[in-house]
DNA sequence: TCGCCTACTTGAACATGTTCAAAAGTCGGT
DNA sequence: ACCGACTTTTGAACATGTTCAAGTAGGCGA
């Protein structure tokens, strides 16, 4: 019950079953985007998939939820998008700007209601936090994302940093989207800025991890990493 | 109307409105401490202080609000904990410790609601976002702080560097906080950990800015933040 | 004292997320 | 066809943040 999985929306449904849940999902993603998240109202949802209240409540144990299932399919939404820049370019700061803006453009439809989502994804005991159990799958593919960034680039760096690295590119894009979460500007300029000056900035910082005074640092931070991930 | 100041909640009141409002507050404060912000209803507030729930919403436009005074509260506790530590150290690494650890032990109190705090202060649009215009008073007063933190420390730094320097101060302890509220150990042992980590990691990686190489990814640094704040 | 204006206070009414006991449907076994 | 168990669906009821039209109080000028 209420366990969500990777998986698109537009998938047929089997059981009987099945296809009232996707149909309440899609009902709800659509006023989502129609009229933000605020003003759809669970009644307006089950009204407009023709069910009742309480089979929303059936399906999906709460209105987060239904945006936790939102926020799957943007994921699955980019890594798709994401592919082709992954297959063309080789440097690291291309590929890894191609993969930070693909995600702006994905989400760029959301942009409005984004907020709210975020209200709740920051709440610790919400299964909509990126750092929750519930998430974690989410969380995981998105890593493996940054990770074959790192691997297929032309990056040289020590093993033990290369190792952290995907976490750490993970740990920027949540950054850069608590930016763009608060951005406002007209085609989200300034975001566009902020990844067009902040990807060379790591790549040079990265970079600079074989002088060898900076390595101690490197060392330490790899290690304060390691200690708080346990 | 809602124009919450730094002010520190036991002042008293002049006239009968003012009365009204702190008891308000004050009986806000107390159960969200007792019962945590979630299962505190503007009912109970109201009863508790024996007043009408209309006229809570009279002096507080929405629950939110109260919880925006309770944390300029914890914002004036702060920087009264912090002035000791202020005026007996002066090496940059127990500065900055000290200061951290004191909002921690601030806070500690209400760790078990911060979340629902957090979630409120993750909107964009919320007065309670750290970023938001409303919040600027607190922000400001925070930043002094860090600024405060650097400026009687021993640090030698670029100028440039030096002036920017406490708002990544802030944006490292809004960091920590984030951290904090997702920390569930025993005695806040890990955000102890992180904050006795990181702070020295800091220092060191400050002090690098004087090697030629790092220089001008400092540079870039410098440049990339001015111009995300413009 | 009277009238009136402003500040303050009230509580019922409303909007909306959520719950739950009961009804309706489905399906395999006999 | 019927029974029984399980799944699905219903909608009224509930909890709680919020609004608002109406009432009350205090004070000030005439």
């Amino acid at each position: 019950m209420g366990v969500t999985t990777l998986t698109d929306v537009t998938e047929s449904a089997t059981t009987k079953g099945e296809q009232t849940r996707e149909l309440i999902l899609s009902t709800a993603l659509r006023l989502f985007r129609e009229q933000g998240y605020g003003k759809t109202t669970m009644r307006a949802i089950a009204t407009e998939a023709g069910v009742s209240v309480g089979n929303a409540y059936y399906y999906y144990g709460s209105k987060e939820h239904l945006m936790q299932a939102y926020y799957d399919h943007l994921q699955v939404q980019h890594v798709e998008a994401v592919e082709s820049v992954l297959a063309t370019e080789k440097a690291f700061v291309p590929r890894l700007t191609g993969v930070l803006r693909a995600w702006l453009e994905v989400s760029a439809p959301y942009h409005e209601f984004a907020g709210t989502f975020f209200k709740t994804a920051a709440e610790p005991k919400s299964p909509l936090s990126p750092f929750s159990d519930q998430s974690r799958p989410a969380r995981e593919a998105s890593v493996e994302l940054f990770r074959r960034v790192v691997e297929g680039s032309d990056l040289k760096l020590p093993a033990d940093l290369k190792a952290e690295l995907p976490e750490l590119l993970w740990l920027m894009q949540m950054g850069i989207v608590l930016f763009w979460v608060h951005d406002d500007s007209k085609d989200l300029r300034r975001t566009k800025a902020l990844i067009d000056r902040s990807v060379p900035l790591v790549d040079r910082l990265l970079r600079l991890t074989r002088i060898p005074g900076v390595r101690g640092v490197t060392n330490d931070l790899v290690g304060l990493i390691r200690s708080i991930k346990s």
